[in-house]
DNA sequence: TTGTATGCGTTATCAA
DNA sequence: TTGATAACGCATACAA
């Protein structure tokens, strides 16, 4: 049987003293004699005495918990958000309560109401790829829960969020390769219809023009499944169409791997006849052979961004100071190639 | 200024009844008249009333939230751990609660008394590598949080634990290369003074008898770094030494692709001329050319299992049934090769 | 310097 | 069928 957790109360008791007392002299206050706290003090060590956070988040109106809903978390992106999102939270002494909705917007809202049922100081989420329905989400902002959105948001939500710099991330890895001399880049693109591919596109194509390089519609191959085979497939045909190409800048890792990996069956050495450059999120860029350039999407930076902002507004919030939503841009970045560059 | 959030009392308030009446009709009290229970319900809908979880838990002495501590997050086998909890918990409909104590000894004591504060129903952790002083977990044991360890246990403590099967992998991936008819398999093995490098190098001897194949001492080649440069010298070095092989088991994941590189390096098709199995924890396999096979310490499984065992701990204690800790051992799964085995 | 009483939101016991 | 009251563990306004 579980035994019963101590209370101020058994300290009192066995002080033959009142909890208040207890209480005051836990937390060092002034009034309280030195010979009463250290009594106190002592007992308390002895009983190894832990405070219930659950009395005082009632009493304080406040939890002290950050929750964090992710619609993935076997996926180093979403790993390193939480992360980062956890060291700013140990730093301001809170705990943090996760969810996965597992890219279900059923369990999704279901999540949310369990963070608002706990009664936490704030909320951090990425929406899952098929989130249509606001409404539970609408509703604890509304409750006046501060609340950040990341990476997946939704724009309609007057809430703060923090993404990343996509246009930029493109911009740099285009960049990237001029710098090493290329100067007919393949883009592998993403699906149209997201924001996420046109943004990346368009940062190549600025790249391209300024550095004076005019943008052949022919070297933008479409990758929209964005998996291996596809990557290895598209490569190979371009290598077969006699596309004359130095360089590759892959919308996604995957694509850049199925990319690489064509090349090398067909015999190209990377880098020297062809760079390759990645835009995703994984540590294991460094184990492939050779090591790939790219852009990684900070999940950790996302994080720490996410949870500063949800501090900020809930620190404004204590102090009854109104904020207004913001939305920050995180910086991608460029991981350079072990290899030497050429 | 965040709004105050409605209570029982607002609802009874504006019904003009007692709060107790509402807490009965909103839980379908038998005692409660249909009438009543209605005007409720349609009230609690129209104010979009969440119950205080937190007042819920000091009342009834149980938060209804699972603690998970973990040394890292950024690591397949640890977030596919938190999945695998979180699918248990969910079902049980319980909240998860992660820390994440970075590899830190002292992070994980302010961990374990975090999550005695928060008063969590039951307790997962997996140690720190240095973890030396358990005196802050026992402390929480002998409190009669229910606790299960996995992976990194200590043996001292009696508690429930969920560990993989390291003899059982080792002997699968090595049974595994046999039955494609390989014959001379060698062995990267791991640091000798690790009970997993000894239970892995146990398991490939195993199964090498069982299959009638006199173990060669010279097939046992360290790698106790377990790098990607190191798997690659030393295969390399075995390469040019002569030695006669036609397979590698490799202790770790990042040594078997070290070797992978070497052997491709050095023009040996792979599984043609050597076949690689690794033991590791990685869905990057299928993205490497070609696929490895993987012996997967499945992260899901253990987490799935540990969760469990806690939920079986927590039932027992709440009917005051006595419980005797156990450890479960979770079964490896072969990621097979995508390509043919021959 | 310390004690008493009250409230945080909920449920359960006992009356009505 | 409903209401008043106490209790969960803690902090604080007010008394002493």
């Amino acid at each position: 049987m579980r035994k019963a957790q101590y209370t101020m109360q058994d300290i009192a008791n066995q002080l033959g003293i009142s909890k208040s007392t207890v209480s005051r002299a836990l937390k060092n206050h002034p009034d309280i004699s030195q010979e009463t706290k250290d009594a106190v003090n002592k007992l308390a060590e002895e009983m190894d005495y832990q405070p219930n956070s659950l009395a005082l988040s009632l009493r304080h109106k406040k939890s002290f918990v950050l929750g964090i809903i992710v619609p993935e978390i076997v996926h180093d992106f979403f790993a390193n958000v939480i992360s980062g999102v956890q060291s700013v939270a140990y730093e301001e002494g809170y705990n943090v309560m996760i969810c996965i909705s597992n890219e279900s917007p059923e369990q999704e809202k279901v999540d949310v109401k369990a963070m608002y049922s706990s009664r936490v100081d704030g909320l951090l989420i990425s929406l899952t790829k098929e989130t249509k329905d606001l409404a539970s989400l609408q509703s604890i902002i509304n409750k006046g829960v501060p609340t950040v959105m990341f990476d997946r948001v939704a724009e309609e939500l007057e809430v703060s969020k923090v993404i990343t710099d996509d246009f930029q991330g493109a911009f740099m890895a285009t960049e990237h390769l001029i710098n090493q001399g290329c100067k007919k880049i393949v883009h592998l693109s993403g699906p149209n219809n997201l924001a996420i591919s046109k943004l990346r596109l368009k940062g190549y194509m600025a790249a391209l023009d300024k550095n004076n390089i005019a943008v052949d519609e022919s070297l933008i191959v479409p990758c929209p499944k964005g998996d291996l085979d596809e990557g290895k497939e598209v490569t190979k045909g371009i290598l077969n169409s006699g596309l004359d190409f130095d360089a590759i800048f892959a919308n996604n890792d995957v694509s850049a791997i199925g990319a690489m990996n064509a090349l090398k069956e067909e015999g190209k050495k990377i880098p020297e006849d062809v760079s390759v450059v990645g835009f995703g999120d994984w540590r294991l860029s460094q184990l492939l052979d050779p090591p790939l350039s790219s852009i990684e999407q900070s999940g950790f930076d996302i994080g720490l961004q996410a949870a500063k902002l949800l501090f900020e507004q809930i620190k404004a919030e204590e102090k009854d100071i109104e904020f207004s939503p913001r939305t920050e841009v995180v910086q991608n970045n460029l991981i350079k190639r072990a290899s030497s560059l050429h």
